[in-house]
DNA sequence: ACCACCGAAACATCCGAGGTCTGTTGCAGG
DNA sequence: CCTGCAACAGACCTCGGATGTTTCGGTGGT
């Protein structure tokens, strides 16, 4: 194995025994290098490895430390991962949201604060009646933040956010090329919303189901699948 | 932003704009460090992070390729990742592997080839009476990931390898210190499996739940949690 | 046709020299 | 005593070259 790889795994064990606390400050280059004997170099292109997906984080002039290592920050470095899939996979991630958003709604509409569920309904009057196509996938994606943050489980929050990105051009797609798309998504937004704040976690939650599964089944025939349509289906997720 | 970053960027929109496509060559060291205006140092420290998170694949003496991209490439460089969080956060990566995890084995029992189940079963069958704590988790494992892949979305079947990680450990411990746990999860496997032979899909998805959530009461009380157990609660997930 | 050997190509690693940014220190002025 | 500016030191950034290792593919002998 690469001293480099070795160099990242070493680093990686520091942090998780707990030698390296989230917030520490790293020893400099030279002295780390030395003492996990490798050259500066090769410390540095594992430095820069563990960089990019959220682990440490170098300030220039200051030094290296180790990230807060919130569910948050390490998830979000999967967008950068999602951002590879190709259009032929986004039907699976879609899938994979149309499982969880749905959760993530019906827990939303149990634990939400009353202060958050009425910025929630702010946020559906502060778009306009003709919106930009840029302006509606803004907010949507916003909508749907606060209710996954909603939650109250920063992984699923995170996930969901992540998972959002590559559904996030699709929609732009659509708002482009479907008619009705633009009022359809306010109608179901305020559905959603308006289920959570009745406090309705069934109903909140088939909301979201139906909203997403229209999103799924547009991309779907935009994209000309022929794939069976069960491929994709959610068994005994309805009660109603 | 620093050139090695640019670097990161500028690979990646090769890949994603279609220049490089999955399994091509990338030019040579010295060629692209020129092309992209800047040292082989900092780019051998770009193509480093790109390696960690599967997207390159560097062998020494040939020349650096770019991976097939598949799902489960990518995301289980999300299991090094997830590597890093510690037990305070496990209880929120196993409450949505509880939302996922019923929702797969749903979708298994519906598209698992008769073959798929019949290896499925013979899983069953492999451990021996008293297994070793470390052949029941590896058996368990091998048990969930099946059914994960017979899914039929590699997204999701690779999200929930990556979430299996942190969960085993806390299995582990489950296995040497909880007394019944064998037996229990055996009980529960058997119990999917035959739903999922039965081509009963609603039947499946309440096993898994209840085999998750077996996992997730057993942690909660082990770490002293005091939190409300309705936070990771799925509203309506139940039919029965 | 098969196999061992050899050389070219490409990555792995290291090194040392400058450059740039940041936080701190110390001095002068108000 | 407090404030502001300037110089300093520490730490990371970038570079380019030299040397070691591994792999691939061609060559020649059997």
């Amino acid at each position: 194995m690469p001293v480099t790889d070795v160099a990242i795994d070493k680093i990686k064990d520091m942090i998780i025994s707990g030698e390296l606390a989230p917030g520490d400050r790293l020893p400099k280059e030279a002295e780390l290098a030395q003492r996990l004997g490798l050259s500066r170099s090769s410390l540095r292109e594992a430095v820069k490895a563990l960089c990019l997906i959220r682990v440490l984080d170098v300030r220039q002039g200051d030094g290296t430390y180790v990230t807060s290592l919130e569910p948050h920050l390490l998830l979000d470095a999967m967008t950068f991962v999602v951002d590879f899939h190709r259009d032929d996979t986004v039907l699976d991630f879609l899938a994979v949201r149309r499982i969880l958003e749905p959760a993530a709604t019906g827990l939303a509409a149990l634990h939400m604060s009353d202060e958050d569920i009425a910025e929630l309904g702010a946020l559906l009057g502060e778009l306009e009646d003709s919106p930009t196509v840029e302006a509606l996938v803004a907010n949507d994606l916003q909508f749907h933040r606060k209710i996954a943050d909603g939650s109250g489980n920063p992984v699923l929050c995170s996930l969901l956010d992540s998972l959002s990105g590559p559904t996030a051009r699709a929609r732009i797609w659509r708002g482009l090329t479907q008619e009705g798309a633009v009022a359809k998504t306010r109608e179901q937004h305020t559905a959603i919303y308006e289920a959570i704040a009745a406090r309705e976690p069934e109903l909140a939650r088939s909301w979201a189901t139906v909203h997403v599964a229209g999103v799924e089944q547009w991309l779907r025939n935009a994209l000309g699948t022929a794939d069976d349509p069960t491929t994709t289906d959610e068994p005994a997720a309805e009660a109603s």
